[in-house]
Formats: structure tokens, sequence, C-alpha cells
DNA sequence: AGTTTTGATGAAGACTTAATGAAGATTCTT
DNA sequence: AAGAATCTTCATTAAGTCTTCATCAAAACT
């Protein structure tokens, strides 16, 4: 579980954010100054720190920097005012990565640090799937092992990867390799799964991954 | 260098932000309209997407699930409205990255955009690599050697250098010779990978450095 | 069980894309 | 303006990929 530090004078705001977060599954802790919260990441694993730059006893920035020495996690600041130089200053100087101003809603607070911690861990999808995309490389992972695969079935296969447990259409998947229409037999898939599988059967001998819908199409089974 | 795209229908804004964003050292490349948008994002490669959700063709927001199909890269929306079930929408359900509001300063956008970038650009260099770039010189160094090269070629490699492990197109590469645009052969690239592969080849008979993804472009191995 | 439909498989040929070598065009230098 | 270096184009060759087709296997239907 991901844990989120708020550093909140407003009693009010801070126990709203934490309630929609502890319901979103994460982890909340809640200071309502700096000198504990900065006390407290010092000592603990924090993912990302929602900070509200007016606290009684130091500026936020000063937190921020004080936090930069150690560590680069997400910092999302929370401010009253929707000064320009203050945002620049806090993005641009201190390393925050975002910047939302008052009134917030506690859902859009969610959904801004959804936002961040997206990020910074990309493969936190559901479960620990066998498949991810180098899309850098243009590959996909499999294994932990680079495919080498042909344009062709690499635009097939991350889609499947991308959308996997549902049944795919040869005709969509036809679409998907070809940018505009080209009149081809729609049997040409049943070719390229094929040699899709016939390489993650090099990987892995046993288990079928890409599952036969008969009449209808094909899936990836995760 | 690093490319933002901005795709924003309004002149002046795109403008401004280009002219900002081009003094701070990034590539930068508008677009008034979503199709050719996703066009230029299906053939190069962009760092980053600003994008202003209300196009004359699209919304932003089926754009950016275009986009979504194929990268994960950074996307920041413009908006006009302050509205949060729009900021949710786009920050949650579509993956957008920020979301900043007008009227907006280029400043600001500029602070956004490095916020961004910082998190993915790592810049964990010089480690155990063949390859160091001698930039005062304009000159490539592969093991701990000086590669003559020509302007174009330091260009391209340099580039490569800097960007392993992932592949760049040939339009990518063009546009890194030339500063401005210039009807050339795309196959001009081929040629010039093969001088390249024939001055690393000559400190280096026996490996590939250089990789070839078909459809797509090249690729520098570390 | 026998027939029909649908998918799997392997191989051939068509097609697409890249590498190569060399020539022509351009730019830069002197 | 001449000469050298560089960039671009072109034709050819080579390699890789896509599609089709014939055949075989499996499932569904009667």
């Amino acid at each position: 579980m991901q844990t989120i530090l708020i550093v909140e004078d407003d009693k009010t705001i801070a126990e709203s954010i934490c309630f929609i977060l502890e319901k979103d599954s994460f982890n909340c802790k809640w200071f309502d100054n700096g000198t504990d919260a900065i006390e407290f990441h010092k000592d603990n694993e924090v993912d990302l720190i929602l900070l509200d730059v007016g606290l009684p006893d130091m500026s936020g920035f000063d937190l921020l920097r004080k936090v930069r020495e150690k560590s680069n996690i997400p910092v999302i600041i929370i401010s009253a005012r929707d000064d320009e130089s203050d945002q620049v200053l806090g993005l641009e100087g201190l390393g925050a990565n975002a910047y939302v101003t008052k009134p917030l809603s506690p859902r859009l607070v969610v959904a801004h640090v959804r936002a961040q911690l997206r990020m910074v861990k990309p493969e936190v999808k559901s479960g620990d799937s066998k498949f991810s995309i180098n899309h850098a490389m243009q590959r996909v992972v499999f294994l932990n092992q680079e495919l080498t695969l042909t344009p062709a079935e690499y635009k097939i296969l991350s889609h499947l990867v991308k959308n996997p447990n549902r049944v795919h259409s040869r005709e969509y998947l036809m679409s998907i390799i070809w940018d505009r229409p080209h009149g081809s037999d729609i049997k040409t898939i049943n070719t390229h799964i094929k040699s899709i599988r016939k390489r993650l059967h090099e990987l892995d001998e046993d288990n079928e991954y890409i599952e036969t819908h008969r009449g209808i199409g094909y899936s990836l089974i995760e």
C-alpha cells in the first residue's frame, strides 16, 4: 500500500482528503505542522506529499526544500493563493510536481495524486501480468524478456496486452495493423496469431496465453 | 533536445508558449487541430503534449484517448473551464498528468512542463556506456577514441548516444539534422546510418551498436 | 458417426523495406 | 572559381515481412 503524507493545518480539509484517500486504499498520514512532517518523512517511507503552503510553523516552500534534500518523491502543493509567481517558484524552483489551488474537492485531489503516482510506478496494473510493453523500443516484454516482433505482430500483441481478458474480432485486429483500409483476407490474422504464439511458446512452453474464441476472435489471458 | 507538442487552436497562446519553450531550448511543434497532431505523434518522437481541450475538429479528451493507445508520455491539459468534473475526467479517466486552467502565463506553462519532464528523465548517465560526448569539440567518443564525424553524422549519433535503448524514427532523426523543414528524401538517413556504422566498425569489428527496427527506425544499444 | 464449419499449420510467392555502392548535387573553404 | 568535403539521390541487391493457399485438425451441428 502507498503512503500519502498530508501537511495541512486546516483539520476539516485534511480529514476529508484523508477520508477519500483511505477509501481509495491509500495509507494516509496527516500532520498539521511542518516540523513533525519532516520528522516523519525522515524515518518513514512516503510515496507522495500533499503540502499546504500556509503552515503555522514554516512556509511550505521551506518544507519542500528540506524534503528535496533527501528525496524526489512527488509533491503536490495545495495553495489558497492563485498567485503565478508562487506556482512557478514551487514547480520550477523547488521541484514540486503539481500545484492545485483552493477551494478543492477531495475527489480532485485524489485525481492529482493518482496522476502523479502513475508516473512513478507505471506498472501498477491490476496484478502482476507476465506482459508489459516497452514503448520506447516498440517491444513487448514477456517474462522479463524482450520479444522480437515484426511490426504487425507488435501492433496486435501490444493491443492484446493493453486490453487483456476480452475478445477482439479479427476485423478489429486488422484495423489495428493498417492505417487505411486494406482489402486483405481476414484469415491473415490467424497467421499473425500463429507466429505470435510461436514466439511466446519459445519462452514458455506450457501455457497458452492467447485464447481462440470460435467464430469471434482472440483474447489474451492474464 | 526534447520535443513538446502543442495542440491549441488559439494562435496567440500557442505562439507565446512556443516562444518561451524554444528559448528554454525545447523543440516545439504546434498544431491547431487534433487530426494533424495525432498524425505527427504517430511518426515522431514526442516527449510531452500540451493539450487544449477545446479544439475545432475533436475533443481534447478524444485526442488524449487516442494518444494513450500508443504511449504514456506526460500530457498537460490546458482548459478554459475550471470545471472540476472535467479535471477529474482528464486526470483520472484518461491519464493526463496535469491540468492547468486559462488564463495562463507562458512562464507557468514552462514550469509545469519541467515539473512533468523531471519525473520522466532521471538523467542517470555517465555509466558504463562505451559512448560519450565531447560537446565542446562536437565529437563522439567511442571506446576512448574520438570519432571523426561529419556534422550530420555527429547530430545523429550524439542524439542516439544521449537517448540510447529507444527507437528513433527516420522522420525524427531528419528533424535533428535540419533546423527548418527540408524536403529531403527520408532514405537519406539510411545513408548516414551506414556511414556511422562504418566508422564504428573501424574501431570495433564485432559488435552491432546501431540496431535497425524495420518499419520504425533505429536505436543505439548500450 | 458423418458432415460442415472454423481454426491451425507449414510453405511458397508477392510484396515491402533496408543495405549498399556509386554518382550527382550542394556547400564550404581556400 | 576550383577543389574538397559532405549531403542527397538513385539503382541494385539483399533481407525481412505479409498474404495467400493447400492441407490437416478440431469443434459444432444433424
